[in-house]
DNA sequence: CGCCGAAATGGCATCGATAACATCGCAGGG
DNA sequence: CCCTGCGATGTTATCGATGCCATTTCGGCG
């Protein structure tokens, strides 16, 4: 067995790094040769094939065992033309909503057995997601969830998602892809219906970017809602998601006397938006009730704790992995879209209006 | 030149997916094929290798651009031996300090042209950050950068950083690992020094979860430097990062009369803390003053706003990047540890002892 | 005018794993 | 007793790009 050695300089070239003296990672042949059977058997033995005696399997995985074997992603790959690697374009920001989001997809595509590859893009323009799509697509994934707020969707990115399959998360829609998909408008309705039965007669918002989709869908919701129930729709403020956006239209509409009630389009603005009112001495809920949305883990230890609703990101995720899963087996399957539902939290920055607060939970 | 049929039925074997008619990824063999060169040329023209004449490498990107050929990187992985990808390995949360400083590493591997593979694991348990960097390893990653506040590390793991360059980032040090750290000590020191300079005569401390090696430092320099200003030092609670542990803690040092000032480890439970006293009728900062520590983007615009420790994440990030990739490039660098500084910010949720509150901000 | 050397390009082996096919051995039916 | 059939394993070709070496091309100089 130990005829050859294995110093006995085989081929005339070596690749290796030049740094000499580190041992190489072993491969499939180094764990065949051990074990005394062929790399064949021992991916066989690797991949769970039923066909391998007990005893064989068992000098197999002795051998990966003791030479400390770790598969080749990359050979694998290139072998079998499948990465079981999902990626995920999402924005560059440790937004609340894209960390859970990108929870939520990793936890499902693990569970699927599938890896997850992120590309982050530091805008939203569409060459920067071209971008990004690219580096997934040269890195093999099989599949791709967007998680961009795309406005515009380029040609060439539609391109893209012909040639992999694609599930869009809040986003807008391309012929070739899935949409998964908070239903924002239903968040706003929520919200607002909320302050209307509350007694307010007029409910002001507080937008995200317009360039953000679901920041048009909550705007949208919110303007049918008051225009369903005959109420007047003052004009939009918008922010740009940051709490001190949040400050400086809070600053505004404390010096307008008619509002006591505003909808903001986030948790982190409505943050800002209290704190402001606060310095102007208009106070929350008292005089103005306030309702965010996401449902931050600090909302609930501000004071006043925040009212808003909250998105099931982890669960959208999960819905997302799935539908992608889905299509990546049955490229034929047809494209329904998925919406999951927002809810309601209510808490103590609303109150009737002119009214005293409800006690403090 | 149309010698030979493409067609011409040349192995017995097809691979490609089951499903005909989908036209395959183009190749490099194809670009060449349209170009008129050998895939050599076009290899070399993409790595923008300097020996190829204007004139072919024209030809080359016209026939790359005309076929949309998109580079595979399993393959040239595999061929090179170089994956030109780092890995991240980091805990499963929406931690406001991973969160920043995955971005930091994103960012600055991107400008050093590396790619990002980022692997979660739920559990700070041995076996599954072994695993996370098990998978890491497969994909063929150059370099780890483990953000894991690791307290314990397994033989194993010292294993994988044995062969794959490592820097650890706030986490404990192992003999074949460069670490990069912020200076947890010193963030303690700065904010329990702001305190005892404000006529405290004793501070109290909720801390993070022992387990953690930042919760650790923390403590400790909170605890040195009231023993340094020769003042009692009042006895631990604990938190699990969560605003409610927070509010649990508070509700407790809320009934404490001897308190008049707080160091909690992080913003987060910073702000339930702010809450509990709050519903317990204690002012902050005129009763009890508190210091947080992160700067998170709410820390601003809270009522009152949060005095804290900033930490340089994104710095960080980069930081830890740098060094990772001097050890890719040369091995036997030395491994000198990097240690960032944290900087206090002064808000207004701290005053002197029994004094009125500064004017806010 | 011919030869040299650098620039430009092509040929071939190779990375590590897998698919497809070939082989071998053994059990059971005709 | 031979042959079929299946289970277990080995063999070979291949995925796509790159490293190394060979080859061609060409400008310049003795």
């Amino acid at each position: 067995m130990s005829s050859e050695t294995p110093e006995a300089g085989k081929g005339p070239v070596r690749k290796r790094t030049a740094g000499d003296g580190v041992a190489r990672q072993p491969g499939m042949t180094d764990v065949a040769r051990l074990a005394g059977v062929s790399a064949q058997t021992v991916s066989r033995t690797l991949a769970g094939h039923p066909n391998v005696q007990p005893k064989t399997r068992a000098k197999v995985l002795a051998a990966v065992e003791q030479l400390g074997y770790r598969k080749n992603n990359a050979a694998r790959m290139l072998s079998s033309g499948r990465s079981r690697t999902i990626g995920v374009v999402t924005l560059q920001t440790n937004f609340y909503s894209r960390t859970n989001l990108t929870f939520g997809i990793e936890t499902a595509a693990r569970e699927a057995g599938y890896a997850v590859s992120t590309a982050t893009t530091a805008s939203l323009d569409t060459a920067a997601i071209e971008q990004a799509m690219s580096r997934l697509a040269e890195q093999g994934v099989e599949g791709v969830v967007l998680s961009v707020p795309l406005v515009h969707v380029s040609p060439r990115i539609e391109q893209l998602t012909r040639s992999v399959p694609t599930v869009t998360v809040d986003g807008s829609r391309t012929p070739a892809t899935e949409v998964v998909a908070v239903d924002q408008t239903l968040a706003a309705r929520l919200a607002t219906r909320h302050l209307i039965e509350l007694g307010h007669e007029s409910v002001w918002h507080v937008a995200g970017p317009k360039e953000w989709l679901d920041a048009a869908s909550r705007c949208a919701g919110w303007r049918d809602t008051l225009q369903a129930a005959g109420l007047d729709v003052p004009p939009v403020l918008e922010g740009d998601w940051t709490p001190a956006s949040g400050y400086r239209n809070g600053l505004i509409l404390g010096k307008i006397p008619d509002v006591t009630a505003v909808f903001v389009a986030s948790d982190e603005m409505a943050f800002g938006v209290i704190r402001a009112l606060h310095e102007l001495g208009r106070r929350v809920p008292e005089d103005i009730s306030v309702v965010g949305v996401d449902d931050i883990a600090l909302a609930e230890y501000c004071s006043p704790s925040l009212t808003t609703v909250a998105q099931p990101f982890t669960e959208m995720g999960a819905l997302a992995v799935a539908h992608l899963l889905r299509h990546i087996e049955d490229p034929d399957a047809a494209h329904e879209p998925a919406c999951v539902e927002p809810a309601l939290i209510v808490r103590a920055s609303t109150a009737p209006v002119g009214g005293r607060a409800r006690p403090r939970p």
